[in-house]
DNA sequence: TCATATTACGTCGTCCGTAACGATT
DNA sequence: AATCGTTACGGACGACGTAATATGA
């Protein structure tokens, strides 16, 4: 299984076309084809429906496989790489609600900022596209959030804080002192990906529902705050990241959300100073 | 990054000569030879001192993705046959102290059984040799074990356990009620890597120290048992592997014996069965 | 001097591109 | 008929094996 079909493979099933997916790898159509039967030879499995292209349920697994393995590749150049790397612009990938003002504060030297979830930053810092990420998430407190496994980098926890529901005034709950997630399940949520995503809620709360209402594909924990305060849906935030409407802490289930930094094994230098910073 | 020349570069790694490892793969020894220069050609990098052949400090990283990077190919190409195999032999790999009578009983209808330690047993699982995981290990109460991340597996906790330290009798501290593991780190251990590994205690129990005493290379956790109480170290087992000794209750940190259960996606059959099982 | 890694070179296989073909809408 | 994937074929590159050479212990 050569990892270049294996990425061929991935960009057709993005682009749902042979052709496209040659255009974009500078192959011509023909060879895309090969690539693929090549890689069907190989597991001797159709792993393509054609016209519409589409992935079998063969293609489905392997695609699960293909993006954490080519990511494992271009990690482990990476890392081979920054051991005769000169330092260089240093750059940080950072979760939508990690940059609080003491972090912000903490990051001097810093050339680059990026937004990115959580995944995405971590496989930057893998593949040697940021020097650090400060990925952000629920987690059930003092639980270490669940990142990708990438190799070896050194996860250290940041900060926690308080989560609270974000509610319009009026609500029928908004005088509650607390609230309970599973009394809230069957609500309609803001579905910001970017921000909260409500599979990782569900993941950590251990529960289904959470009816995704309004979508918002930013990054800006205000907006999300503003969605929720007009009525499109609720929404959890640190407390924070909140600006407005009605916030009530959440009691149960025991979740906070935490900050970790992931940085790969940095020598002395700018990038070490802003670990030393954020840690202390 | 041709996986091919990945492991190549393993295994000279461990065999420590070009000759040897060319011998192993089924090549000439030049072929091997221009294979690492490939790879040393493609990362810019010397990966390994000639004479002795030993990795450089680039090599030990790289060393570092390649295992795990195996492993995934392997996991990727075994989760898409796993869709088109047939069912056939059940194999299960299980942790040295996962077989208690209960979970031995559970093992219905089960061909092969393989002791392996937990990073192994959940590689087995994911490289498709083997069916089912019991993967044992130390753990935070209700902390899931830190397994290698292969992919789309399901992990399910199957039981955890209180650990006891087994002392010789007219130890010291035999006739305590309950034993502090930092009171004991500077204490002389039994090293049984294959039962209950010292350096996952360390990490576990965030604790230094444990100094390694006489090893033992076996799986069967009472021989760790007889050694502890005839006084060559201490040893940490879950109450029920400990057929002899004086065994005294860890209470801090706290920590127990897990024992849980990986596998892929199941088709209906034995194998379910056994799940289902072990799980209700 | 012997063992062991590297270089040189010929051969074979693989991979891609061009061109022709086939199928599906 | 047009679009898009497959098959056919030729050329270029790469990979391995044999043979010769260099380099340490």
């Amino acid at each position: 299984m050569d990892p270049h079909l294996l990425s061929t493979f991935v960009t057709v099933v993005a682009e749902g076309s042979f052709s496209a997916a040659a255009d974009r790898l500078g192959y011509t159509q023909p060879a895309v084809s090969q690539q693929i039967a090549a890689l069907e030879a190989d597991l001797g499995v159709p792993l393509l429906t054609r016209r519409p292209v589409r992935p079998t349920r063969a293609g489905e697994r392997l695609l699960e496989h293909a993006g954490p393995l080519l990511l494992r590749l271009r990690a482990a150049r990476a890392d081979v790489a920054r051991l005769s790397a000169q330092p260089r612009a240093l750059t940080v990938a950072a979760g939508p609600l990690a940059l609080t003002a003491d972090t912000a504060a903490a990051l001097a030297g810093v050339t680059t900022l990026r937004i990115a979830g959580a995944a995405t930053a971590v496989a930057l810092v893998a593949s040697g596209e940021a020097d650090l990420a400060l990925a952000d998430g629920p987690a059930a407190p003092s639980d270490p959030l669940n990142l990708p496994d990438t190799g070896p980098l050194t996860t250290v926890g940041v900060r926690e804080e308080e989560l609270v529901v974000v509610l319009p005034e009026g609500h029928p709950l908004a005088g509650r002192p607390g609230l309970r997630l599973d009394d809230l399940a069957d609500a309609l949520w803001v579905d910001a990906p970017e921000v909260m995503p409500l599979d990782r809620l569900r993941a950590v709360a251990r529960l289904d529902g959470l009816r995704p209402g309004i979508r918002y594909e930013g990054h800006d924990p205000a907006v999300a705050a503003r969605l929720a305060a007009a009525g499109h849906g609720l929404t959890l935030l640190p407390a924070s990241a909140a600006p407005c409407g009605v916030r009530v802490p959440l009691v149960a289930p025991r979740i906070v959300h935490r900050v970790e930094l992931v940085h790969a094994a940095l020598p002395p230098g700018p990038a070490a100073e802003v670990v030393r910073a954020l840690t202390s």
